[in-house]
DNA sequence: ATTGACGTTTACGTAAACGTCAACTATGTT
DNA sequence: AACATAGTTGACGTTTACGTAAACGTCAAT
């Protein structure tokens, strides 16, 4: 009754550190899918004889992978930008690169984000049309996706 | 000189339709693409012979299809969101499905926006970091990805 | 000693979304 | 007629992101 005993278990000195079925629970993915991030070098956990120990840090790059791959970024994106976030050498020409292909992420992000309003848009509009069909028991008004409308 | 000859060429009875390659071209994608969606169901042009003739109605579901990719979406559900679109018919229970669904829809949008929000960001704070390491010339200040810093 | 839970590697399988031929065909041009 | 141009249908290839199965190691509890 000392010990928190909370799924957060501890290392030898004392760090915090996960098993390979603690992150993908937590994360809801399979142990199989953090092999394969780490065979595509997006986490490199130690090892205690065979076994992979997860840092609090591999759980940071695993949070943010994740988070990545769910607006769209390949796994080999991911990995580019994590190594970029580790900002592994301190030459300025890397740096300002490094910065660059951020800015390019993020006008990306930013384009697609316009693009989910407009789709959001598109289904609401459709929504309303359909809310209005069933008001007025209508059975012909027509939404056709046409580009331009005639 | 009395036709305008845009890109835009016309059918028999005046109607807009466009060749493959002209549509492949418009939207950045190659004809196989367009077969490939064919195939799925996306679009259905009719044939002159054996070539597929697009109307406008084909380009607008393209539009929207190409769009539909852009935020993630498979090309089933596409398919599936298009179809919905038609409100082929005008059943009741089927309109309010349809409306359910296009409802969940937008929810996943909005989350999704918001998950590109956070990816902005973090890249942004990145960015902020390695700008100020450029200007202090400073080559040891940390990032780390950590999820709740220490 | 056995069982069970968890972990490991190796390796083949798979689904989605096209790419890339090859081999025709149809149409218009020289 | 010969040829180029654009389109067509297979059909196999490719990439990404894992799934899945086989065969085996490790350790704690029974």
């Amino acid at each position: 009754m000392d010990e928190p005993r909370a799924p957060t278990s501890t290392d030898a000195d004392g760090a915090v550190c996960f098993t390979i079925s603690r992150l993908a629970d937590e994360f809801g993915v399979t142990a199989r899918t953090l092999r394969h991030y780490e065979d595509q070098g997006i986490v490199s956990p130690r090892r205690a004889g065979q076994r992979r120990i997860y840092s609090r840090r591999d759980r940071g790059r695993l949070r943010l992978a994740l988070q990545g791959k769910r607006v769209g970024f390949s796994l080999a994106e991911i990995r580019e930008m994590l190594d970029l976030y580790d900002l592994k050498d301190g030459r300025e020409t890397q740096l300002l690169t490094s910065l660059e292909k951020f800015r390019e992420r993020v006008a990306e992000l930013k384009s697609q984000r316009r693009e989910i309003d407009a789709v959001i848009h598109e289904l609401q509009k459709t929504c309303a049309i359909a809310e209005a069909m069933l008001k007025t028991g209508d059975r012909h008004m027509a939404n056709a996706p046409d580009g331009e409308p005639a």
